[in-house]
DNA sequence: CGGCATCCCACGAGATACTG
DNA sequence: CAGTATCTCGTGGGATGCCG
């Protein structure tokens, strides 16, 4: 049995879901990488995502440790994201999964191609 | 630019997200496992998720080809899912996943209590 | 520029009932 | 048992407008 915060978890996957799980987290926090991104910057790298939407997941975010967020004190305002170390950490991860979607579906191009020339 | 089905992504995040960013998908995936569960095994390993839901993400696992599903045709009824060989070999990046999460909760949680003991 | 606050609708998802 | 089908409701999330 997992706690964090005031909630408990079955199991970690679940407790894994809530931290990245959210609709756009995994995406936001793959869009930063390495990188230190403006507000607008990352709306720009995320057309899908509606500014309330990645306000909000940006929040939950930097509540639960996994990105950085810093204002300067300015007109007109500038505000700058980043990853957190624990956030860093989750980098090679991201990676290895997309490596597994784009070799999921070059295979199962690749077999939807044969049985077409099968024909 | 990567196409899967009729859809174009962008990056292969989205692409994966797409795949397995399911709201309960990763979590099936992760109870699958090497085992081959009943239907009503996999309800009740899975109490959060109502039957319509777990039906939905089912359904659509088995179109993208990471799980598979048998059907005995018998009465009563008996329905067994289990991994593809695609769905098993996410495997090992979830459970790097859950360790993830695991020891992110634990040093979270290692923070707190040293800031508590400061007071 | 980087947000909240508000309004409002569509659709995600629950409950229930029915079937091969 | 393992589903569909139907109805319904709540809320996730879009659009718009205002503010420091």
């Amino acid at each position: 049995m997992l706690k964090f915060g005031n909630t408990e978890y079955q199991c970690a996957m679940e407790l894994t879901l809530d931290l990245i799980g959210g609709k756009w987290k995994s995406l936001i926090l793959w869009h930063l990488g390495e990188n230190t991104l403006r507000f607008s910057e990352l709306r720009r790298s995320l057309p899908q995502v509606t500014q309330k939407m990645l306000t909000q997941q940006l929040r939950e975010l930097e509540e639960n440790g996994l990105i950085e967020r810093f204002v300067y004190r300015q007109v007109p305002p500038k505000v700058e994201y980043s990853l957190s170390e624990a956030g860093r950490s989750l980098l090679p991860i991201l990676a290895t999964l997309c490596e597994w979607g784009i070799n999921f579906v070059n295979e199962a191009n690749a077999v939807k191609k044969a049985a077409l020339s099968d024909e």
